[in-house]
DNA sequence: TTGAAAACTGGCCGAGCGGTCAGGAACTAT
DNA sequence: ATAGTTCCTGACCGCTCGGCCAGTTTTCAA
């Protein structure tokens, strides 16, 4: 009990690690689990042992991002409309912002998420958010320009290299709100 | 000669029609050369007997839409930079209303696109898009906005049944000239 | 009618994939 | 030292993929 590492979590770490880097660099379909354990130092079998499947990773993958957007979408729904669409365009900048890498990740796997049902929760999460997003209006044409930021924003956070994340977050922040927030 | 379509066009013409549907329906990578020749009611080998290989195919369903893009960035390049932001803008909410469902196919590849030499063209092509939206500005942000638009307008053009093509117009260009005409 | 050219195909190949399993290696408490 | 548990792995399985090739069928001009 010297270290409070124990083997089992230095392990999955890297895997995790590794798995997230690879998946952010080639996409989700396009990494193996052979590449997965070649890049953490492991056999394939062992990324098996501590992960169910290869979806199995990517859930672990994405679960920090997950609970991040839960946290959003549950504070902004408390709130009146016109305070919503504040919050929620600030904090999901934020957001988009930290977790810039894995976006690419979402953006690859867009066509096969809704066919994965350990991310229906997600994907509806995501949609609550397009409402928040749209100002709380029932308008169509609002709620698909908002569906429209959010795979603008996707798109680009891709290339993680190229920005500073101050750049990255005011580039957002402008996109969304000439968006969503039109001048009268 | 008393029909104008040789036995070799009409192949051709019907793998390339069923593979664009397939493209569009499961992704580029997700369908199989096999799915192809089944669908055109063919062998597989058939299908590499008209093109060279599975990028072949890819190459020669994009071609159209291809040559459209560059047609709109040629005449829009003559042209002094705000009546080409103005082209740019117009012409290309036509070109993705038209093309619609290819769109999703690119969206599929934007990872791999820029690896694949015989897309070179088309990616620089869409650089120079990019470059009209944004007004020949060589304003850093506006350019993150133009390409931000294409993003948003690539990831709006999926789910091809749920809007008529008068809604995607009207959203497609409501979407631009809110990011890309912001009122002073 | 015939024979060469074009169009087409079944069968095969090697590679890579996700996933399983029996058993070896390492750690730990006694 | 020893026994039990956890951690890890090589070998293997079934499957699908893109691509190739030898050979058959179809087309069509002479």
């Amino acid at each position: 009990m010297a270290t409070n590492t124990p083997v089992r979590e230095r392990t999955r770490r890297e895997i995790l690690q590794q798995a997230m880097a690879l998946f952010q660099e080639k996409g989700y379909n396009a990494t193996s689990l052979q590449d997965i354990a070649t890049a953490a130092g492991c056999s394939k079998a062992t990324v098996l042992y501590h992960f169910s499947d290869k979806t199995g990773v990517l859930v672990a993958v994405l679960e920090p991002s997950h609970t991040a957007l839960s946290k959003l979408v549950a504070e902004a729904s408390a709130l009146p409309a016109a305070e919503a669409q504040e919050l929620a365009i600030g904090r999901f900048v934020e957001l988009a912002v930290e977790f810039r890498g894995l976006i690419s990740v979402l953006q690859d796997l867009f066509g096969s998420l809704g066919e994965m049902p350990e991310f229906s929760e997600l994907v509806a999460e995501g949609l609550r958010l397009t409402g928040l997003l749209a100002g709380g209006t029932g308008n169509q044409l609002e709620l698909d320009i908002a569906k429209f930021a959010i795979n603008g924003l996707l798109g680009e956070c891709r290339h993680p290299g190229e920005r500073t994340d101050a750049e990255l977050h005011e580039l957002c922040d402008t996109a969304l709100r000439r968006l969503l927030r039109p001048p009268a």
